[in-house]
DNA sequence: TATGAATGAGGCTTCATTCAT
DNA sequence: TATGAATGAAGCCTCATTCAT
């Protein structure tokens, strides 16, 4: 059985931002006092995302947050949406960084596979409120946020399809199961497994958490496998 | 291999509400024409809903579909959130005894979950709208009227539990995954292949639908399932 | 002192109606069947005005008290107002006529004055909840029906003011106070005392309300009346 | 008998509102700019709600009024009702002040009570507009507005009849009137010939308004007054 | 007479966004 | 940068009244 893997957890930082634009030209050049700014209120968004939802809670229920004034968060952001989108493709990005980061690695696809489940676990158990607004307000938030980012999510899906395509050449994988619904199964259980935590379904701690990994990998991979009796 | 299996689909009928009141007292007596007034006002909010989204559309929207005056929508529901929690628990209810019905027969365990898997993608089948609404809308709007249902959407998970529960039983699951994380996955796995449906990430077809049912059984109970090497 | 005279208390009936149609012609010929479920509209009407408030109120909720359907209450009636209207215009008319034939009467000044608090406080003692909806949703409501009715108000007044200015005529009354002066206040001393008794502002019970007869002359009589020293 | 006496008449300037919340202490600390807008808006409602009456109006009548937009409304006052809760309040806590200023006072009884209805008198002459609508939409509107500050309105009766307490015990009025009957017929009857003004009912000129003050008072208190004859 | 389904105008309130300072 | 006053579009719901049966 596999050993637990260091995640590789990372905290999105201020400067992962320039990934959105462009490594050329960011649009305005923000002081060290701005970018703290911004980040200040980034993350009081997440708290009251977290606490009130995204369409119940205010502009400026955000600003009292934050401890600014309310139109300083237009100054820093065009509109609403544009928060949650940014809070959104900062850490989705990563996610995807991280899935292409272990596409490219010399290991058992079922290693890979469980790496990403841990970081996705990881990323939960360091930030709760943060994975909880990337999926109930953008990730499960099919009508509105979800459509949106459906290319961001679907880049997601399909480099873990690929990781899965790989699996399959190399024999770890049977191939009767397409890895595009390979992906779609395994991302489903991580995704619900986190949803059953923020809603507490089932119970939450160090040790399911860590558990929680071995399972989602355990349950797919189990079936993918091609087994000695077939 | 398991063969296809008549997944039983029954339509809301109008008749269907008395599950909620009990056999003999629905909460108003409705003379004939009035109920066909309300089911037209439902399929309606059904389309609007699966078209425009439920925060974005307005109930003039649903009025205009079913071609009834405005305000008569308020005579047969008190709020546009009571339509949508009506056509949720009208079908959830369904899908809520179906799931019981499995649970009760004398089959293998697969056999209970392809049953299930059947159902569901039948009804995605026949009614893809209201499907749509119920995963969209409800089930996967965990911040909104996910929250609200949550203990109807945990019955499900539940009862689907205690199936696996039983297959763990007799010896056709193993047990070291346990049931409650079983059912999340198992359920999860199949709103997400819908959700690909619905939002084209994945093509949906007959032959799709029907591979599917198989694909999902055969994925989680791959791995639920004790392997000869073990 | 005037000692209690009885006030000639008369229940509105219900062919009292045709005081405001003229004796001529009733629109329509209403059965006695017809004529009493009218009356059953009106008395259910009185108890969920009083209760609810005019504008409060639905028309539904007065044909639930009345235990009649929905639309029968405008078979009888054109509209919500008018059923107001004719609870007070049927009151107030008796109202007039009692002060008129007071003011017919060879009696002492303050002796119809009193006879005319007495009737009014023992129409509060008989129907409460009548007068109730008389004072605050008529005469109190100064910005909708009490404009509406101004000119039937304004006729109480003036005849009040007639029996003043004969009192002031026969000596028993000043003349430096002028008698529509003195009307208003003797009026909305009565008024003012039933809306402490509607509003739990002042006790009433049996005792209170034959003494208010007495106070309300005595303090307003006393006033009016030229005293020795002038 | 009595001559006129300057009535004292202070409009409700805007840093009167510190009354009500302690001289230091606004609920929330307002610009000298917003204060206007505030006041602008609360000055506009008032010609508005005596114009077209309370319910009939609309909150874009008044944003009109005031030349402002819609939602600046929204933004002083929580709702409508807020507005002429804020209008009645600044006044009434006024009148009670006065009243209590009044009976502090080392005056005979009769010079209190006439200032007092002199206070009210001038009032109306200086802004009938407001009077107009404390009367018709709250002090008489007794099923809405009237109910929800009865209890502000009793305390004016209260020291009104504290006032006639204390000149019964010092002998100028008769006792065997209670103090609570005669302050409810002595506010009775000043509310009476306001509401006579506000609706023509009787002439409204500035030597009736004069002639008013003495007539309230003397019919009053003629009648409070013990007689030599007694 | 009697029923209750059907109609639809009307208004308060919310709140994202803009803008003057 | 920072503030918070100012803007105004948008929509749910109520409920008096009408009408078909």
């Amino acid at each position: 059985m596999s050993e637990a893997k260091p995640s590789g957890y990372r905290r999105p930082e201020a400067e992962s931002r320039s990934q959105d634009a462009g490594p050329e030209a960011p649009r305005r050049t923000l002081s060290k006092a701005a970018i703290d700014k911004r980040r200040i209120i980034l993350d009081a968004a997440v708290r009251v995302f977290a606490r009130q939802g995204f369409r119940t809670c205010r502009v400026s229920d955000i600003a009292d947050e934050a401890g600014v004034a309310y139109g300083l968060v237009y100054h820093y952001f065009t509109s609403k949406d544009e928060i949650l989108d940014t809070l959104f493709l900062e850490r989705w990005n990563i996610l995807i960084a991280t899935i292409a980061e272990q596409d490219s690695r010399a290991l058992p696809a079922r290693d890979k596979l469980y790496a990403i489940a841990a970081f996705i676990v990881d990323s939960y158990a360091h930030d709760p409120d943060l994975m909880q607004v990337i999926i109930v307000e953008v990730t499960r938030a099919a009508n509105t946020f979800g459509r949106t980012h459906l290319g961001k999510i679907r880049e997601a899906y399909a480099q873990i399809a690929e990781i899965v395509r790989k699996g399959q050449a190399s024999g770890e994988f049977r191939s009767d199961i397409t890895a595009e619904f390979a992906a779609l199964t395994f991302y489903g259980a991580i995704e619900q497994v986190l949803t059953g935590w923020i809603f507490s379904l089932v119970p939450a701690g160090d040790d399911e958490r860590e558990q929680a990994k071995w399972l989602i990998v355990e349950t797919v991979c189990g079936g993918l496998e091609p087994r000695a009796s077939d």
